[in-house]
DNA sequence: TATATACCCGAGTAAAATAGTCAAGATTAA
DNA sequence: TTAATCTTGACTATTTTACTCGGGTATATA
């Protein structure tokens, strides 16, 4: 039970968008250096960003990414469903209606997994990405 | 973040064997047929489960295992651990000392990825083995 | 307009983790 | 003895992950 680099990368690199994109838009290239992660593979992942309305982005020189919406309406969970970064504990081949192995009924540990389902997305359904700017850029303003 | 099969069988195998083993030891065989996991696969997971105390066996013909303790004592976290299904959100190269990527400092997300993993064991360490098996047996005792 | 900067996008690949298999043996009840 | 059952270590196929690459397009600015 891990967490994937996608969905790390990808708050790490929101996180410090966050922290300076009050200037203007920021190059990816600056991310990857700060945090000490590829270019290519934020590029990936920005790309996903985008299309899900996380991000905005400037082309050309002087260009790069801004956030789409505040720090403090972004929830983790729409930015890990973003990248593909799903919580994913249970079996069922038919996620809807039958249980593991193809059997109609559910398994003895069915509801169980649910629950843990639920338990960890409420985490990240509460947790916004503004929980983790720094304190002193937010005390500022 | 999701669930390996190595602990989804542990749990399931334990609650099938919590269900069956009041009459005597439980060849894995039979766990195998009922919850349709592979015999090898369940051999090399219950070897694990005897060396952490969580279950304990019988040799020869009429053996099998049963649990070492009540089911209402067994955490799912000492199950997990037993199989080595460990939850890990962070990605400090070494744990107690330096962040990722081996700077001195924790990164930006540290925190955050702590809360998470703090988040998840507590569910399992209140979760027992007992919480799985069917209503019926325990309200007959 | 030339050039550098940056995003855009689809493929491809190497390494790691997972899931599952197997063979040969030891122990015990009947 | 024989069949049932656990014991152990090793092996392999598959899947997933993490990352790379190449060849674009758009835009600012000198
Ligand atoms: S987890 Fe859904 S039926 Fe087993
Ligand atoms: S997760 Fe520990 S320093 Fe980044």
């Amino acid at each position: 039970m891990k967490l994937t680099s996608k969905g790390r990368y990808a708050v790490m690199a929101l996180a410090d968008l966050a922290n300076f994109n009050k200037t203007g838009p920021v190059p990816l290239r600056d991310i990857s250096i700060r945090q000490g992660i590829s270019l290519f593979y934020l590029e990936q992942i920005f790309l996903k960003l985008k299309k899900h309305n996380i991000v905005q982005s400037t082309r050309g020189s002087g260009g790069g990414y801004v956030l789409f919406k505040n720090a403090d309406d972004l929830k983790l969970s729409e930015i890990f469903s973003a990248v593909d970064e799903k919580v994913k504990t249970i079996n069922c081949k038919r996620e809807s209606k039958k249980g593991c192995n193809g059997k109609a009924s559910k398994c003895i540990t069915h509801n169980l997994w649910d629950e843990l389902e639920l338990h960890i997305n409420t985490f990240f359904n509460q947790k916004k990405l503004s929980d983790l700017v720094s304190k002193k850029d937010t005390q500022i303003r």
